[in-house]
DNA sequence: AAGCCGAGAATTGTATACAGTTCTGCTGTC
DNA sequence: GACAGCAGAACTGTATACAATTCTCGGCTT
């Protein structure tokens, strides 16, 4: 990493996704200042971020904690972005673009390549590149105020993880749906893609319940 | 406002509201801190609140400048409050509490007020209650994830500027909405809350995109 | 003449010192 | 014994000094 506070992101990341803090925990500034070997400044600069992205709640004058998440929440965060991806998939299909197709096939390709490689699948290989192809999506939909208001939906914890638990099977069947979906795209079938993406999102949250909740 | 970020964050908004700063125009923080009065540290912290917002945009190492709005970024800010608002009604209905209702109730009756008084309408005051009584619909949601996700959609000067424009039979049309979406709330309609929340918003765009586009 | 290079200036990023607020725990009162 | 009130401690918020990066512009090379 590059500058301070992007140390002092992801090495608090890093921190409550390990366990070592908790939801509802206190931050103090000067203790994460330490762990992450930067000043306060950039740590609070971090901070606010994470808040963002709702990792953490910030009171004035009263510190940061890790962020409680109910069944709700998480709910309603994948609703948020079965909405807003689906847009972003409906944008993409209208404004559709060769060198964002082209990048969104790739991303395909990558995640076969983890798919179909012998012995144990690599998830966390798997979850790196299955973010890449959402990524790639929200680029192809060309408004990068899209972009950052999904970009703050995907970065959660909850999102990361929930693959973690699927069968191969349902890995294989979510890289269909990218396959798909980047059809409809090159086709710019506005509606079509939207309603793949939408089912993609929930397919993952049924997913994520079964297991979770 | 009772904090030095609270403070800047205020004064550079309406800088940039003014027209003072134009879009594109380069954001110095040394002369934010000059006009804000405050010293750089909570204009830093204030440029990056404008970002979530989209008012500004902020390139590492390489300062901030006021945000250039495209047409098309402006349909898709409203396609997203469409969206994720008429999410928020449909919440409010399933969800609904006496307490956020009564709430409601007490923003129409007061937008009612300004729209009765007697002269010309009190734009200011109108946009104030509006964007009260859309808060107040965030807060029915109860889902913090969402306000926070709106909240920055809502922010930004576009949005606080579509009524300047409105007929007064637009703005009695609006508060109409109002009533009938809060009437579904009250007896739980989710579908039709989300509905007619859409409807208010993708009105307020065609308002808006006759004005301006 | 066009373009590359580098020293200096200007600006952002970070650390640290100080100010202001909130929290803690004791004390005194009823 | 319970509770209000008040130091003192601990922490967040802000200002300022310093470091690192980027920008500017004159001079040099081709």
């Amino acid at each position: 990493m590059a500058n301070a506070a992007d140390q002092a992101y992801e090495k608090i990341g890093q921190l409550i996704l390990s366990g070592h803090f908790k939801p509802g925990d206190r931050l103090s500034e000067e203790e994460l200042s330490r762990f992450s070997g930067v000043s306060r400044t950039p740590v609070r600069d971090a901070l606010r971020r994470l808040e963002a992205e709702y990792f953490v709640i910030i009171r004035p004058n009263q510190g940061a904690e890790v962020a409680v998440w109910s069944a709700r929440d998480i709910d309603d965060l994948f609703h948020m972005r079965a909405m807003l991806e689906g847009m972003a998939a409906s944008l993409a299909a209208a404004r559709r673009n060769q060198g964002h197709i082209d990048a969104l096939e790739v991303c395909v390709d990558e995640i076969d390549l983890v798919l179909e490689a012998r012995g144990d699948i690599d998830v966390a290989k798997f979850l790196s590149e299955n973010k890449k192809f959402h990524l790639a999506l929200i680029d192809a939909a060309c408004s990068p105020r899209l972009r950052s208001t999904i970009s703050n939906l995907i970065a959660p914890a909850v999102v990361a993880r929930t693959a973690e638990t699927f069968s191969k099977a349902d890995l294989l069947r979510s890289n269909t749906h990218h396959r798909e979906l980047v059809e409809a795209i090159r086709v710019g079938d506005r509606d079509l893609a939207e309603a793949i993406m939408r089912a993609h999102i929930h397919t993952a949250a049924r997913s994520y319940r079964q297991e979770v909740g």
